[in-house]
DNA sequence: ATAATTTCCGTGATCGGTTACGGAAGTGTT
DNA sequence: AACACTTCCGTAACCGATCACGGAAATTAT
């Protein structure tokens, strides 16, 4: 029975019902040597029994490390990234806050990490472009990974190569006759809007087409993506400027552009075809099922993870950047244009 | 300049360079009285310029608490609960910490919760029905806000009304002439599905009409809904069992409803008419625009927060069951059955 | 000028862990 | 029996805050 009747039992209640010092019950605790077998057994019936849980603010303060991974997104939110990270962080035993921020308050949020001494941190930010040097000095050492595709960073890394997915895409588009093909796309600020804008754009001239029109739209969340690729086809219908093909920045996108082509009696895809990226679950449930450059993002979730860990425990860790590929997934949204 | 090279200063180090004592420094940080105004502004200074940052650590030690909310998911995976808890929550000052469990560890996620010494806790369990002396029991006392419908329990939850819900949509359907309404929901052990398909099948029984055909499915990832109504609609078919309406369980469902339905050349409405529940953001871009019961899950969600803050802040606390009265969102899902 | 207040601030104890250090008991060697 | 060496475990100091307590200085009352 602990001493004070309502409260938890700390580390000296354990030993003192165990007969033992407080000094062997963290010794057994932490799983290190220096203790006989029975008395770890002992001291181990003894926690079970009394329900004793360590008070993590203590040990914050001894040891300075928290047990707790950060997860901070900038400028976005889908929260589905959370759970999907947060899976691999909790299997791995820490427990995993998140924290969204935007560009004015990044080094705030990094400042309340440092305070809360977190271990670790998995950063999404897909407008962030900050040198190395800065990101290092407002982060106070803390480790950091980016679940993203990063320009010129030296630092820990995880991200689809953007010019290959949309290489794939416009080929696929190219293959299939068509000329005029047209983008939905986000705000340029954005890393991979703009890494595909580019890569549109140059393999169309290169295949001797003019790109076709171009719509940039808020896409930060399901709700905004939707209505940009909504707006985006209205946008275009009512500019009047042909196309045959469009390319959406991600599959909630694509949905709103056909549900704009539906209302405008454009079918998908003999009026229009659509290729997207991402192969989120919506894809294959569309009408029609998307043709759609995946980006598998477990495993995107799962390196960063690992890359995470390895740089929090690892002294000799040295940074990587790490290229995924995608590939295309076709479904039935591409077709030949119409002559 | 702090004494050690790297590290972060302390509320000692603060306190040298202002030339006062850790004491006063601390009156300040927490805005306490008995600091007079040049001091204080003296000390508010220096914390500026040194970029002091309490370690959370330290204080959670000594006053037992965290400023932590942390956010408890059981048996879903529905990461978009979370930044949108968490945007009241941080709103508040305090992290948020996210974690998902099963019915077997629940009790487990609460002692670690309880090891973090997290201030509150919601908890958005759809399928847990635990007597509230259990749950008191094995929360250690935090206090706990459960976003969600619970049926007998005299804790705090805000939830809508499932029967209130149900009838709007059922209604809708009889009072355009269906007789035969299918439904595609989750499994009965939840909650939700369970208080659904009893008011829709009560609502049939008593107005003269065979129940139509009922499909349990997992509805737990959006993925899986969609799935799930793919699938129900697929089953229904092979059986033969006629209906002219369905009830889907949320706006996933219905997506793969409608895909299912279409595969099999059947029109929405025309063909089988559809309502569903939520209101979604994706909703009114499904083809057809879906009718829904639209659950503002923003009020929920702030509510929900606001009574935790209560529960944490207020001795005089006393429990509260709210229950939000949804309403329906007539789009073009949903018309008179064919003769 | 002295006493009584009030205002302000410094000190020490405390929260509950971790860890370095050293001592007691036990084992083996000569 | 004396010695060195292990093996095991207890003690004290420390991490960085909070807060109760009490004392010095400044202010007011007598």
């Amino acid at each position: 029975m602990p001493k004070n009747k309502n409260k938890r039992p700390t580390i000296r209640d354990v030993a003192r019902e165990a007969g033992v010092s407080y000094g062997t019950v963290s010794r057994v605790l932490n799983n290190q040597p220096d203790v006989a077998a029975d008395t770890r057994a002992q001291v181990q019936r003894i926690v079970e029994k009394m329900g004793y849980q360590r008070n993590l603010g203590a040990q914050m303060l001894s040891t300075h490390q928290s047990n707790i991974i950060e997860i901070i997104v900038m400028d976005v939110h889908f929260g589905i990234i959370l759970p999907r990270l947060g899976q691999y962080t909790n299997a791995a035993g820490y427990s995993t806050i998140y924290s969204e921020c935007t560009q004015e308050n990044f080094a705030t949020t990094l400042d309340k990490a440092a305070a809360r001494l977190v271990d670790g941190i998995i950063l999404y930010a897909p407008r962030l472009e900050m040198p190395d040097e800065e990101l290092l000095e407002i982060s106070h050492g803390i480790p950091i990974v980016r679940r993203d595709y990063v320009i010129d960073s030296k630092l820990t890394w995880v991200g689809y190569s953007q010019s290959h997915a949309t290489r794939l895409a416009v080929q696929h588009l190219i293959d299939y006759g068509h000329q005029q093909i047209a983008e939905i796309t986000g705000s340029l600020d954005f890393i991979n809007p703009r890494l595909r804008h580019d890569t549109w754009q140059s393999m169309l001239v290169s295949n001797g087409f003019e790109p076709g029109p171009s719509f940039k739209g808020d896409y930060s969340t399901f709700a905004k993506a939707m209505k940009a690729g909504y707006d985006g086809v209205c946008t275009f219908l009512e500019r009047g400027t042909a196309f045959t093909a469009i390319m959406t920045v991600n599959d909630f996108v694509a949905m709103g552009a056909i549900s704009a082509l539906h209302e405008h009696g454009l079918k998908v895809p003999e009026d229009v075809s659509i290729v997207s990226f991402d192969d989120d679950a919506v894809a294959s449930y569309l009408i029609p099922p998307l043709t759609t450059v995946k980006f598998d993002f477990s495993i995107q979730n799962k390196l960063a993870s690992q890359f995470l860990f390895e740089q929090i425990n690892d002294p000799e860790y040295t940074h990587h950047q790490h290229v995924l590929i995608p590939e295309l997934i076709v479904r039935q949204s591409v077709t030949h244009p119409k002559l």
